[in-house]
DNA sequence: CCGTATCCCTTACGATACTG
DNA sequence: CAGTATCGTAAGGGATACGG
């Protein structure tokens, strides 16, 4: 997880992967960023009704995840009854950058016609 | 996998993953572009050597899904014994410089000081 | 509306042993 | 050297049901 990859001679180095890379990838994690900032502002279900396939307990998971490391806020307007929104952070919205880029070009590459981004 | 999100009024499409990207994200395929990058040509047990982690049979499997959607390529030169190699092609690369800009953004906003790129 | 809990199945991947 | 075969574990995520 943590680990890093070292060349016999110590001079190259490679992180396969970190945590936040490892939630980067999984699934939905590109679509929530996308939709959050698109959107702006969307509450659990809406989120949900947007994604297909997308079940409640995966957007719970992973909605908690990419708060934790910041990529969402969770905020909750104190009215009656108490409404929960999402948006997106400016590093959520850098790693959504980031990830359209790889995304695209997964697309463009994909021999599977089938796959494709809009 | 093929799925595509569709927002209600069937506006939005959002295409959450796709086999590629899902190959692009699983662990030690970017290491693997990344040392073929910089070695231009390596051989099996080569790259398992200067990947620390990676085992024969990871490696094995990963080389095959990478040669299969033509981002690396299986060179046999035919001497004696035979040798076999591996070099990246230039799809690969591109796929290979998108993931850097990811993982290093996600080694930046990553907390976890342990977790660098060099 | 906004989640959480449980069950279950599939896949990834490490460890180990073996082969031409 | 360049792999393949088998086994075991752990995590991801779908389906379903339930709770504040």
């Amino acid at each position: 997880m943590e680990e890093c990859c070292f060349r016999e001679d110590q001079e190259l180095c490679i992180f396969y992967s970190s945590r936040l890379l490892e939630l980067i990838m999984k699934k939905y994690t590109y679509a929530i960023l996308v939709v959050l900032d698109k959107y702006g502002k969307l509450r659990f279900n809406e989120i949900q009704r947007k994604i297909l396939g997308l079940t409640q307990r995966t957007l719970s998971i992973r909605l908690k995840e990419l708060e934790k490391v910041k990529l969402i806020k969770r905020v909750v307007e104190p009215s009656e009854p108490v409404k929960v929104y999402y948006t997106i952070t400016t590093e959520g919205k850098a790693v959504k950058n980031a990830m359209q880029i790889l995304v695209s070009l997964a697309n463009l590459l994909d021999n599977n016609k089938d796959a494709y981004l809009c």
